[in-house]
DNA sequence: AGTAATTTGTTCGTATGTATC
DNA sequence: AGATACATACGAACAAATTAC
């Protein structure tokens, strides 16, 4: 079993790879079985690491369709 | 079962107790188990409120001791 | 038009780790 | 050394909204 990363380090990630473009503002996220698979972390954990995006307003989600990145959001 | 307040709600309530000096800055705040009976809530529930105030720096959380108000808070 | 599948949101419980008392 | 308390991780179940067919 690998070290775990954490749902801060996940958190960190994320951000660094949205503020480097790599999900540009207005497309969809991976979702959150998809990130659960990225990072070998349950969806629980994600749904962590989300929220603490979703609080700082790099992500918003939005129920039934996925995750975005808003279009205004700066780092 | 009433109808639970959601951990939003009880994260905004604890705000609201500690902008209204309910709880002052340096003194400990209840322990999980004690909120979740406070609130007729889980204790992940309350984590999770918890997390967002942490979050707005309103709480800070000492592992092993307890939960407090940051001595510098502005609401 | 309507149903099923998908996806995020919320709640709860359990187990384990780690720091403090 | 033991008890207490926060931190983290995971899973299960259900609700709510959107999307796909």
């Amino acid at each position: 079993m690998p070290i775990p990363m954490g749902y801060r380090r996940i958190a960190d990630d994320l951000r660094a790879r949205i503020a480097a473009g790599e999900y540009p503002p207005g497309e969809r996220l991976p979702t959150y079985k998809e990130l659960a698979e990225m990072y070998s972390a349950g969806v629980s954990t994600i749904q962590k690491a989300v929220l603490l995006l979703q609080s700082e307003g790099a992500v918003v989600g939005v129920q039934g369709a996925g995750l975005y990145v808003p279009e205004d959001w700066k780092p």
